[in-house]
DNA sequence: AGATTGGTTAACCATCTACCTAACTATAGC
DNA sequence: GCTATAGTTAGGTAGATGGTTAACCAATCT
């Protein structure tokens, strides 16, 4: 559990891109080969290549090489702790708007009772 | 709705940085201005003021100035909107892991009855 | 009015990012 | 064994990013 601000650094960094984002939602439709991603995108494949990396040097992505075919997957827990990251803020953020909510109420209330 | 590839790439891109994230869980608990995001983060004014700008242009934050104070708010959003795209992906995953499931279960009621 | 506080702008620099092409390695198919 | 396919490595470039210091403007405070 070290150092997980430098992991979720990684994980938005990797989502940061079109084309990342544009591989994950392929790879949500299934396992998919280095080709296969890449064909879609618009550079060549030592680009593709570079993006595959991120994703997976950011845990989003599991890769395995078997034969000459390098086979993609989702890796979801990496993604799960960004969503938490955020669902921890909206919450914040939604307690906060409440309370305001509520005092601007209690303001209401007070001005009517005067 | 034009271009909401961008703007995820915005977004996504500001939540890539802990100070940036640290502004935010900040700005979470209440309002905030400009010095007061600054004084935590081991860096500059001016170096914290480009992370601020950064936000405000991913549309997570709003600033208005009044006086010579700058007062800066969460805008939830902008962040919903990120929240969104992950919930998809999450969706989509959580479907296929579950076919898999079926079907390896299928595999396996199948060996059963041979 | 002069000093202080809050924020901003400018200019600069090191590093990282996202691409490219070319050359290479390793497997599969004929 | 030759050829095609799948992926990888190397090397290079333009532009973005994240930081610095110094100088500056504008509102308050005394």
């Amino acid at each position: 559990m070290v150092n997980q601000s430098a992991d979720l650094d990684r994980v938005f960094r990797a989502l940061a891109d079109p084309a990342r984002r544009a591989m994950l939602e392929r790879l949500g439709r299934g396992p998919a080969r280095v080709t296969e991603l890449a064909r879609p995108l618009p550079m060549s494949l030592p680009a593709a290549m570079q993006h595959l990396s991120v994703l997976e040097e950011a845990g989003l992505v599991r890769t395995e090489k078997v034969g000459r075919v390098r086979t993609c997957a989702i890796e979801a827990p990496a993604l799960s702790r960004a969503e938490q990251w955020i669902n921890a803020r909206r919450l914040e953020w939604e307690r906060r708007l409440d309370r305001l909510g509520h005092y601007l109420a209690s303001l209401g209330n007070q001005r009517d009772s005067d």
